[in-house]
DNA sequence: CCCCGGTTGGCAACCGATTGACAATCGGGG
DNA sequence: CCCCGATTGTCAATCGGTTGCCAACCGGGG
């Protein structure tokens, strides 16, 4: 045994951030180390009388446990990754407040990370990521399945607005919006609708346009659709000449970003909007109800998918923290002033 | 290598999560552990065939290191906190992405916490990170000074849109915009402006005031502050009948939140904005240019704003990472339609 | 042929917790 | 009075890296 000079006499050397320590605590206490832990995370595995004089101690020197170094033995992180595509995306604003709330009623910590639209910058990220987290949503992804296959081979894994088997899932229904939303255009008359569709590879996207068609074909409108397009006001814009040239009166958009390039683009060839052509979109995104028109959308109940989601996570990893208030996540019309009536001349 | 040995080493022995560990490339290439470290981190330190093997060891076994067992010695975590009071407030979007971008660019994770605008929940949150992050960005923080200083003495703090002693801040000079803005309301003619203000302790409110105040003054116009008022659209509406009652012609909200509510209380009363009465805000967020009437509004460099505060979080913990393109942190007039000649008669 | 300085790699002690195994202690029943 | 089981607390190994210190090794000059 060599004598290690340095050690009892100075006590610990170099502490970096000066944060007490269980060790700090059992030494106040007069305790060892182990005690302590098992005191502040094992209830009744230690006297009261001890415990009581520990946590007093804890109090005394305000002691926060280190997660970084309980993580190491357990395995455990108590922190979930939500990865989104786009920050900005109106859409994963609720996602992400969903998923906070839920987090934190668990005393589980969130990581947002931003992909910035690339596919290979989101697996680098995951992968940076995956140690450090139990579980991984994917709020809003660029990447290929098989990617998410491997990333859910390693991590549990829950997917929103996109299904692919053997991975969890949460995504509203889009049907009772969808329909609701038909039998609103339809009952103003109108009698073949037009949808302008988000990316190619969009699940979502393929949803609304099976719903939509489903419920318009029940009944008896022409429908058709538009695309692919880019989710956003640009892709919007740029599908508008398609649009007009269809001859459609009512025009349902992936999103409420194109609905809004849309109705710019319609504005802008002197095309009102709701008089001479019906738009709606999907999300009802922030702000929508302040433009003009007013816009009329599907409303999806983000905040819930967010909270379902870490719902399932929690599931998963055998958290039992009742969290979502609800896993019915449904789709509702919300009609405003961008639809109306049929044209009656154009 | 078509042929892959369906990997030999089938169960590591009882491992918890199946992630290669350096101590598995070591076993690999044939090296100590610490060799591996220092392989991978510490150019030079080891012969380059040595480390190519490790490398391809490391290829190999598809290894990423695991950041917290790094952290626990180094002290060094790589990952920074983001704390907002509401995720959903536009304001935020700006500051996370530029933070995001910023942080990633150096290989920092990037933690968002919200606060829910509780004070007490917001301490308990940063109590909670600490440990786990090696920097705090408070981007609009519900805390009091004398917290905010207690916890800037634990670990490396940045506000954004906050000044005190003692604590770095980062803050868009409000001045150019606001001058713009009061030249811009001059020249339609305005002689009486009203500003309706942030929340009692806002200090970017106060700001805002002062620059207004000194702005006004300056070209003899008559200003005064109505508020405080709550930083949402409510607020703007609540505030409204003052404003009213004031006669002001034109009016300066706290943000573009408080705009809309005013422009949303006006049009419900009849009054039409900027024919009767113009509106202006501060922040454009995302909508401002789409809803009715467009928005005038001050724009601040918000991504910037994010960037600049992670930068001088990198200056503190010596990180040495150019990041941020500027940090000349302005704001300018966008001048939209909510504001209008003065009302010829009222 | 030996010595020398510079590389290179290994050993072992940490970082701050957790936890299985075990020892000490205590009260109570026989 | 002794033994036994239950309770309480201690020891030491462990998670996955990092790093100071030192030994082995290298080639080259004297």
């Amino acid at each position: 045994m060599s004598d290690s000079t340095v050690d009892s006499a100075t006590g610990r050397r170099g502490r970096k951030s000066g944060a007490p320590t269980i060790y700090d605590i059992a030494e106040l206490a007069g305790v060892n180390p182990s005690t302590v832990s098992r005191a502040l995370n094992q209830p009744g595995r230690v006297s009261a009388a001890t415990e009581a004089r520990i946590r007093a101690a804890a109090a005394e020197l305000d002691f926060h446990i280190n997660p970084l170094a309980r993580a190491l033995p357990t395995g455990r992180t108590n922190t979930l990754a939500v990865v989104v595509a786009d920050i900005t995306n109106p859409v994963v604003f609720g996602i992400i407040r969903g998923a906070e709330r839920a987090a934190s009623r668990a005393g589980f910590t969130l990581i947002i990370a931003e992909s910035q639209e690339s596919g290979s910058l989101e697996a680098a990220t995951i992968d940076r990521l995956i140690p450090s987290v139990d579980g991984i949503v994917l709020a809003t992804t660029r990447l290929p399945d098989d990617e998410i296959t491997r990333i859910a081979a390693r991590k549990p894994l829950v997917t929103i607005n996109r299904a692919m088997d053997g991975v969890i899932s949460v995504a509203p229904d889009v049907r009772p919006g969808i329909t609701q939303l038909v039998d609103h255009l339809h009952g103003l008359g109108h009698r073949t609708v037009a949808f302008v569709s988000g990316p190619g590879r969009s699940w979502i996207s393929e949803r609304r346009w099976e719903a939509l068609l489903d419920a318009a074909r029940a009944l008896g409108m022409s429908v058709f659709e538009i695309g692919p397009n880019s989710p956003t006001i640009e892709g919007g814009v740029r599908a508008f000449e398609r649009v007009e040239a269809s001859g459609a009166t009512s025009v349902v958009a992936y999103n409420d970003l194109v609905a809004l390039g849309l109705i710019k683009a319609a504005r802008e060839k002197g095309i009102d909007v709701p008089r001479d052509l019906s738009v709606a979109g999907f999300d009802d995104i922030f702000g929508a109800e302040f433009i003009s028109p007013p816009l009329t959308t599907v409303r999806a109940d983000l905040l819930g998918a967010g909270a379902v989601a870490v719902q399932e996570l929690f599931r998963k990893i055998g958290v039992d923290a009742a969290v979502a208030d609800s896993e019915e996540l449904t789709t509702e019309l919300v009609a405003r002033e961008s639809t109306g009536p049929l044209p009656t001349a154009r």
